[in-house]
DNA sequence: ATGCATGAGCG
DNA sequence: GCTCATGCATA
């Protein structure tokens, strides 16, 4: 009476981040609340410039969609899961269950390098402006009137409410309290390192999704396992600069690690097979996908109001919606910083 | 390899 | 509500 996997029904974010210098990163923060002119009118919830808008971003990725005013069918391929369990990928087989503490060092903010981007999203804003409200800077965006009323049910559970955190100078990488000086991980060897790091992996043998496991074993404070997806991104720098630099250590320390095992011996990561709880994946039709790219390109950061309008124009859910949109920043962060180095 | 999603922590 | 780090599911 024993099942094949013992997946552990919790998770955590295992890794740390780094610790962000500049207490200040108000820029781009400032400049992406910039709008929420939050019209409770239901009239018209673009109050006159958004209708606009919309038509507009529509009209220009949408040549598909101008012919489809109502589609027969409904291409929200949204599925969701319908069970509970959580189980990570974590666990090898023959492992222990471990439980690593999260002591996530969760940096919310850029760093330097991020640049307030002032050209989309600034001129845009600027551009876009409602003529009501929102005169000068903003700042302060209260959605008062943020209520939805169809419930999205996903099904969460990943993760556990496990308050950790560390204080905002850990990892002491950087960060002089008083000096404030910051220091700048080169892009340039944390490019060269993690080509060097796919490299050693792969002469060992070992997938990527081995590697996430192993880190489990290596039993660093607050470093538990990773997923295949991180290690990809790592070693396709696909992850945020200080996703990297945090990373950047762990993965090193694992590398030497396994490629000592296996001098003296022969290390056996022991492949997982899983299979129980299913979350389905949301696909976004391509039609839809174009209009919303196209209401990306006018305005990243779309109202609460505006995600429900777009979200009801394409028939998707709105969560879909806002969540497509959350996405979509993070990667054009992405790209925009690995253009600039 | 990547798209869509969750969740923590911060305003 | 957002960003950011991560992950599951899937192309």
């Amino acid at each position: 009476m024993m099942s094949m996997n013992s997946k552990q029904p919790f998770s955590m974010h295992p890794i740390l981040n780094e610790p962000k210098y500049t207490p200040l990163h108000s820029s781009s923060e400032a400049i992406r609340r910039a709008c929420l002119p939050t019209p409770a009118l239901q009239g018209n919830i673009f109050a006159g410039f958004d209708e606009t808008l919309l038509q507009r971003a529509e009209a220009l990725a949408a040549v598909d969609i101008v012919a489809q005013k109502s589609h027969p069918f409904k291409p929200d391929a949204t599925y969701h899961t319908m069970s509970t369990m959580t189980s990570m990928t974590c666990t090898p087989t023959s492992s222990s269950g471990h439980l690593h503490h999260p002591s996530v060092l969760t940096s919310h903010h850029h760093h330097p390098h991020h640049q307030p981007t002032q050209g989309l999203e600034g001129d845009l804003l600027d551009h876009l402006t409602p003529g009501i409200t929102i005169g000068g800077m903003p700042g302060s965006d209260v959605c008062s009137t943020a209520s939805h009323p169809h419930s999205h049910m996903s099904a969460h559970t990943y993760h556990h409410p496990q308050t950790m955190h560390m204080h905002p100078h850990s990892l002491g990488s950087h960060t002089s309290l008083g000096g404030g000086g910051d220091s700048e991980p080169d892009p340039r060897e944390l490019e060269s390192f993690a080509e060097r790091f796919k490299q050693r992996r792969i002469k060992l043998g070992v997938t990527q999704a081995d590697v996430g496991s192993a880190l489990a074993n290596l039993k660093i404070p607050g470093v538990g396992c990773l997923s295949q997806s991180t290690i990809c991104r790592f070693e396709s720098l696909t992850l945020s600069h200080n996703n990297m630099v945090a990373l950047k250590p762990i993965l090193e320390a694992w590398l030497e690690e396994a490629e000592r095992a296996q001098r003296e011996k022969m290390t056996k990561p022991e492949i997982f097979s899983g299979g129980d709880k299913k979350r389905k994946r949301t696909s976004i039709a391509a039609p839809e996908k174009r209009s919303l790219e196209a209401y990306f390109a006018v305005q990243p950061r779309p109202s609460s109001e505006k995600i429900a309008a777009i979200a009801e124009k394409l028939d998707l859910k709105k969560n879909v919606v806002r969540v497509w949109f959350c996405n979509q920043r993070q990667k054009q962060k992405r790209m925009k910083f690995s253009a600039t180095h």
